[in-house]
DNA sequence: TCGATTATATGATCATCATCATATAAAAGA
DNA sequence: TCTTTTATATGATGATGATCATATAATCGA
């Protein structure tokens, strides 16, 4: 059957979408074609004409993620001069919305322990979306006059993993009580750490 | 065949101990019962004789990996006053070897974005071991004056879901530069937010 | 030495899942 | 309207894995 034009192409980003929301909320080895495919209103045999294996699909979906984590960043700090931009960013990373909502939410966060697990070019994909991430809080802790060089860098890698690791583990956490007060003790510290908390912001120390 | 009087229950230790290190490299899905029982020389019928399923199993492994967690710990910090304990654990902890050996080392870095999709009683097991993790360091914070009471449950969390969210996102990472980096300036921020950094420990600001 | 006990082995069942061969049907172009 | 194209459906296939029924064999107590 001929559809329009466009038709096997909305489709296929149809599906990458609901591939992106399902491998963060059930894993990489946790997704299931058929499932996905069920999902958007297709059936399972007709995948493998969109992808050439579930990995393939994997690969591109968690592309797509990185890209939509990416334009979040940017929309977060929208506006705002680059002090308060970080400040912003860690807001709205380091919280109880973000812990709440791992099908939205950043990968590396979703992901990082079933990392070491996955297939190398499926690692690479995410090495990539990293990376790309980190060269963004690069550039805002430079444009902030916090760090610069070598030096911005290696301190937006840390603070990256600083944010995802205690999103991640107060995931992992039941407890409520125990995940909220790791949150919000882990927001508090980067930001201290970077400058940007609000007694900092409010002018109390700097600018 | 009737073995001698504790051969069944080393069996049991054994299959744990096996099962401990699977959980680790594989998550918790990706273990499987016939693989442990081979390893442990032993063919898949007779797993029932020693657990009711899988899933008590995997509980029973996570507490034992938990208790061997606090060991580590404790061996790290052995004779130390308080302040160079927390340095020498968050150094043994926030490093290379830890990140290179998942199957050996702590769970929360090893299954922290597997969590949220098991089962709750698996879940529990896991929160009951990271309270008790939590527990020893706010003990050793205050027994080193860094903080007390509930400040110092606080901070001990706080600090604990930074050093296994660090190693976590390190192990992540497949490149091996940005994955050191990570780690380092982690480590080093972990012990300055402490006071428990060279530094510091040398006696340049404090004591 | 022999029978009872029981840890372990064998082999089946049932479910899930990725993959693929083949069939179908809808729509575009003639 | 009819043929061709091709996106999707149907229905295998083979692999893996948890679970369980039943068989086997080793040792202890008699």
């Amino acid at each position: 059957m001929r559809y329009s034009e466009n038709h096997k192409e909305e489709i296929h980003l149809k599906i990458l979408k609901i591939a992106g929301r399902a491998l963060r909320a059930k894993g990489p080895d946790g997704v299931g074609v058929a499932d996905i495919m069920k999902e958007a209103g297709l059936t399972h045999g007709g995948f493998y004409a969109h992808f050439k294996s579930k990995e393939e699909l994997l690969i591109q979906a968690l592309e797509g993620v990185f890209a939509a984590s990416k334009k979040k960043f940017l929309k977060a700090i929208e506006g705002l001069p680059p002090r308060h931009a970080l400040g912003a960013y860690i807001d709205f990373y380091v919280s109880a919305n973000q812990r709440d909502n791992p099908a939205n939410g950043c990968p590396i966060t979703a992901l990082n322990s079933d990392m070491p697990r996955q297939s190398k070019k499926f690692r690479a994909a995410f090495d990539g979306g990293v990376k790309r991430l980190i060269g963004t809080m690069r550039d805002l802790i430079t444009d902030a006059g916090i760090a610069e060089g070598d030096e911005a860098h290696a301190l937006a890698s840390s603070v990256f993993s600083a944010m995802a690791g205690a999103v991640a583990v107060s995931r992992a956490v039941s407890d409520k009580r125990l995940s909220d007060e790791m949150l919000e003790t882990a927001r508090n510290s980067i930001k201290t750490r970077l400058g940007v908390d609000d007694a900092s912001l409010s002018g109390k120390y700097l600018q």
